[in-house]
Parts: structure tokens; C-alpha cells; sequence
RNA sequence: CGGGGUUUAGCGCAGUUUGGUAGCGCACUUGGUUUGGGACCAAGGGGCCACAGGUUCAAAUCCUGUAACCCCGACCA
């Protein structure tokens, strides 16, 4: 892209400064707008079309992998939340109370949701009682809060949309496998869907989910070079179980504790499409979540019959998600425009084409033109479209293994943390005083130990000692 | 939670030093001319100057306090 003249003035360039340019984008291309409660924002209809898309295809995939959904209260009274130690631990600094029903003061306080391990074990409880209710597989589209300090849209707000699924087993090697399942149903989505190659992994024990045994990771690697935890799923083993008492009768009429499940991944994914395609011109979506797949603009739309002409070209292209801009807002603004959205594919349609019985389609990510035969338009969209949602994986996959560099010894590692960015792969002893002295004098943290194993050296990069395996550093958002 | 910055029309900003009728650009409305990379002309509408207290004949401007937002660090999806 750097050939290409940038059009839009109004967007910081993303290389001058990041931070400022996703903020930009993010109100630019009208996915949100600051709402007047600190940290929540109101996701509009662009953004939120987006969202609907990610929702309804991950939807798919937890139904075909024999899912049901269902929804939680909002609420967790004060006694539930402490039940089990660690999760109340890990949660309670960012829980927001709920002291007051009108004007009466409550018998027990109310947290609202941060997350809903508690209500699904409680229900769980109640209505597990042989093995012949397992596998238990719910998933919940819902929003939590979290009070967090410092907010940015999309990647860290009070209140946030996501979907989380809570599963229980009669046995430790079925909720084992549905981890690592739905850590892949994550992992395909993100890539076939999202256009976002992942690093699948497991998360140290440092890093683990309040509760887990076992966190699971899919991380993605933003165009600045930081990471973006992109999904989670986690394996529970039986300490809930035991903390909320759900147990099970099995075939020889003995109790037992069941084994359990959660995964999650959230709006957060927005703002990795944002970090991870967008350019200076706005956002690039990948053709399979975008709410537009193509934006029709007729030229000289005054003269007769070229508005009928986008029209009926809109009415014959059925399978895409198609929009025409009868706007009287000049071509030039809709071009700038349509890029800023992201939208993968404009239409241009003019007297001069109407004339040729052809039109041209130009691709958002690259800006190549193609002239186009009426004739052939839906063949060739189709192949547009396919080639784009491609390209655009591919892209990403290579900023990604440029930008991720290996490191033997520990000055290493801290020379390139400082100078350059992206993941650094370094094997490790296993031993958490090593993890926090990478992460106090590189400035780095631990973001997975891949399934993909490597042995890039014998020894820890941190103490030396004999390395247990390769482990993900990076910074993260 | 530390360090820095900001808050004036829907958005971006000037005006604050030196108190004295509320300004500019974009957006919006109406009419006309335009239309293949953010068009032009003309005429309009829009303000509790973040909030709460002070000082003063008079406060966007000076004083005190509060809040929200943004950026950089520590914590998190």
C-alpha cells in the first residue's frame, strides 16, 4: 500500500502513531460512539453489523459441534461469587455491586456478572444427577462488566459483549478434548472468517484463568507488533465441581464429581480486525464478516437510466450483500467514503460503462481495478470477493512470521524487545521467577507455550538451567 | 493506581496571558450549478463556554473543588 496515495486526510497515519489511528478508525468508520458512562460505548449500527456476522457464524459452529445456548441472569448474589477461592479472587478487584432495589437497601449484595462460571455451576447442581444428563453443552451470548481502570473501545470497556461456554463431563478426557476443541472452532473461525492467523497454545500457570487447571490461548499478532489474546477456553477440572457440589450418580451407582469446560471470545475481536487489516485509508474487512460486501456507485447518477442501471445490477446479485449509494454526496466522497467502512468490493457504474455493458469493480485492500463484463459480474464478485478474504490471510500471516524472531540467550531477548517488535520465541525452564524477570527487565510476558513445539536451544533463555519448552513473549493489548 | 494532557455548536479548534456583545472550519437546512478520487455559489439554523462554589458592576477568561475523556506506565478478554 505504500505506492498508494493516501485520499483521507482526516486519519492519523498508522505508523506515526497507533494508538491515535485506531481511535480514529474506530469513530471514522462510525462503529462507536462514547457514551456518557465512562468506558462504555455505544456500538452502532457498522459496528455492530460486524459483531452480528462474528455471532452468527460462530453460532453455526457451536450448534454443529452440538451446543445449546441459553442465558444467565445478570446477576450473582455476593455468597454465590466467593464459592470458589480463586475465581472470586481473580474477579472481585473489578466486580461492580448492586447495593440498593429502589430505595431499599439489599439483604445481600449483587455483583454484575464479570463472567458466569458461578450461575452455570449452580444450575449445573441442580440439574445433574446421573450420567445419563452428560455432557451438559450451554453457551451464553450475553454483555459482562468489569471495572477496569483504563478503557479503549473494543479492546478493553466496562461492559462488553461476548459469548462464553460452560460445559460439564462425566470424565476428565472428555472435558479435556472439548477444550482443545473449542479452542480449534476459535482458531478456524478466526482464520477462515476473520482473516487472522492465530498461535495456538496453552497459557502458564501465571497467566491461567482465576479457577482453571488449564488456560488455553489463541493469540494474534496486531499490525503494531503487540498481542491480542483473540479467544480462551478452559479446562476446569473438578475444583468447581467440588466447590458447587455438582455430582452425578454413573453406572455403578457411584457419586462423582464432574469435570468442566469454559471458552470465550468477545467484541474484543473487533478491534483485532481493526488492528490487524486496517490501513490509512479506514478499516478493511474481510469479505466473510462484512456487513457490505459491495457498495454500488453510480456515476453521474442524474443522467437517464444510470440509477436504474445500479439498480437493477443491485436486484441481480443475489448472495451478496450488496448496497447502492443513490446519495447526492459526490463519487469522489463515496470512494473515500465505502474505504473508510472497510468494504471489500465498489461498483462503479457510469454512462461510459452503461455504454460498454460492463462496469468497474475495484478491491478495498489493494485498490486494483477491474473492468467487468455485465455478462460475467457475479462470477467475477465471486472471485473477487474469495481471492480478497485470501489475500488478506495471507497478508497477515506474513507480517506476522516477519515479525517473529527467535532468541537463544537473555540479552538477546532484551535487545530485541527493545528494538524490535512483534513475538520472541524463547524456550523456558517452566520456573515463574524466570517468567517475571522477562517480564521486569525485557518488558515482556509470557503470551503462550504453542502446541507447536520447537527446539530452538537446550537451555532456558532466562537461567540457563534445562529448558522444558518454547514458550510465545510479546506485549500485549 | 502513578505521570502528563484535554474539556467552548454534532465534530475539530481559536478566544483565557491582559475580565467587557460567543468566533472559525467542517457537518446540518434551503435554492441553484455540478458529478469517473472527499465539488462550487448564495442564503440560513444551531451555545447554561464540563459541573459546583467563590471573587467582581461584569467571568469562557481570575480563585477553590469535582467529574469525564485521551496518552504513557502497573492490572485485565
Amino acid at each position: 500500500m505504500s505506492d498508494q496515495k493516501k485520499f483521507v486526510e482526516e486519519i492519523t497515519s498508522r505508523d506515526v502513531d497507533f494508538a491515535k489511528w485506531y481511535t480514529d478508525i474506530v469513530k471514522k468508520a462510525e462503529l462507536i460512539e462514547y457514551s456518557s458512562v465512562r468506558g462504555c460505548m455505544v456500538i452502532r449500527p457498522n459496528g455492530y453489523a460486524i459483531w452480528e456476522n462474528i455471532q452468527k457464524n460462530l453460532d453455526e459452529r457451536f450448534k454443529a459441534t452440538g451446543h445449546e445456548n441459553v442465558y444467565m441472569p445478570m446477576f450473582i448474589p455476593e455468597s454465590l461469587l466467593q464459592k470458589e477461592k480463586d475465581h472470586v479472587e481473580g474477579f472481585a478487584p473489578e466486580v461492580a455491586w448492586v447495593t440498593h432495589g429502589g430505595s431499599e437497601k439489599l439483604q445481600e449484595r449483587l455483583c454484575v456478572r464479570p463472567t458466569s462460571e458461578t450461575l452455570f455451576c449452580e444450575h449445573y447442581a441442580n440439574i445433574i444427577h446421573s450420567y445419563r444428563d452428560l455432557p451438559k453443552l450451554y453457551n451464553q451470548w450475553c454483555s459482562v462488566v468489569r471495572w477496569e481502570k483504563t478503557t479503549r473501545p473494543f479492546l478493553r470497556s466496562l461492559e462488553f459483549l461476548w459469548q462464553e461456554g460452560h460445559t460439564a463431563h462425566a470424565t476428565e478426557e472428555e472435558a479435556r478434548e472439548e477444550t482443545i476443541k473449542m479452542l480449534n472452532v476459535y482458531a478456524q473461525f478466526c482464520e477462515e472468517v476473520l482473516a487472522i492467523p492465530v498461535v495456538k497454545g496453552q497459557k502458564t500457570e501465571k497467566e491461567k484463568f482465576a479457577g482453571a487447571v488449564e488456560t488455553y490461548t489463541i493469540e494474534s499478532m496486531m499490525h503494531d507488533g503487540k498481542a491480542l489474546q483473540s479467544g480462551t477456553s478452559h479446562y476446569f477440572g473438578d475444583g468447581f465441581a467440588k466447590a458447587f457440589d455438582i455430582q452425578y450418580t454413573d453406572k455403578n451407582n457411584q457419586l462423582q464429581y464432574v469435570h468442566q469446560t469454559s471458552w470465550g471470545v468477545s467484541t474484543r475481536l473487533i478491534g483485532a480486525l481493526i488492528m490487524v487489516h486496517g490501513d490509512d485509508n479506514g478499516l478493511v474487512l474481510p469479505p466473510a464478516v462484512a456487513p457490505t460486501q459491495v457498495a454500488i456507485i453510480p456515476i453521474a447518477m442524474h443522467k437517464e437510466g444510470v440509477l436504474d442501471k445500479a439498480r437493477e445490477i443491485a436486484n441481480s446479485l443475489t448472495g451478496f450483500r450488496v448496497k447502492v449509494d443513490d446519495t447526492d454526496n459526490s463519487p469522489g466522497w463515496k470512494f473515500s467514503q465505502y474505504e473508510m467502512l472497510g468494504v471489500p468490493l465498489r461498483l462503479e457504474i457510469g454512462p461510459k460503462d452503461i455504454e460498454k455493458n460492463q462496469c468497474v469493480l475495484v478491491r478495498r485492500d489493494t485498490r486494483e481495478k477491474i473492468f467487468t463484463p455485465l455478462s460475467e459480474l457475479s462470477q467475477q464478485i465471486s472471485k473477487t470477493l474469495q481471492d480478497i478474504q485470501k489475500d488478506m490471510l495471507e497478508r497477515a500471516r506474513q507480517m506476522r512470521d516477519q515479525n517473529t524472531h527467535d532468541a537463544v540467550d537473555f540479552d538477546t531477548l532484551c535487545k530485541f524487545a527493545d528494538e524490535k517488535i512483534g513475538f520472541f520465541r524463547a524456550m523456558w525452564c517452566g520456573d515463574v521467577a524466570c517468567e517475571e524477570k522477562i517480564k521486569e527487565e525485557a518488558a515482556l510476558t509470557s503470551r503462550c507455550i504453542p502446541f507447536e513445539q520447537e527446539k530452538i536451544a537446550d537451555t532456558c533463555v532466562c537461567c540457563k538451567k534445562p529448558a522444558k519448552s518454547l514458550v510465545y513473549w510479546g506485549k500485549a493489548y
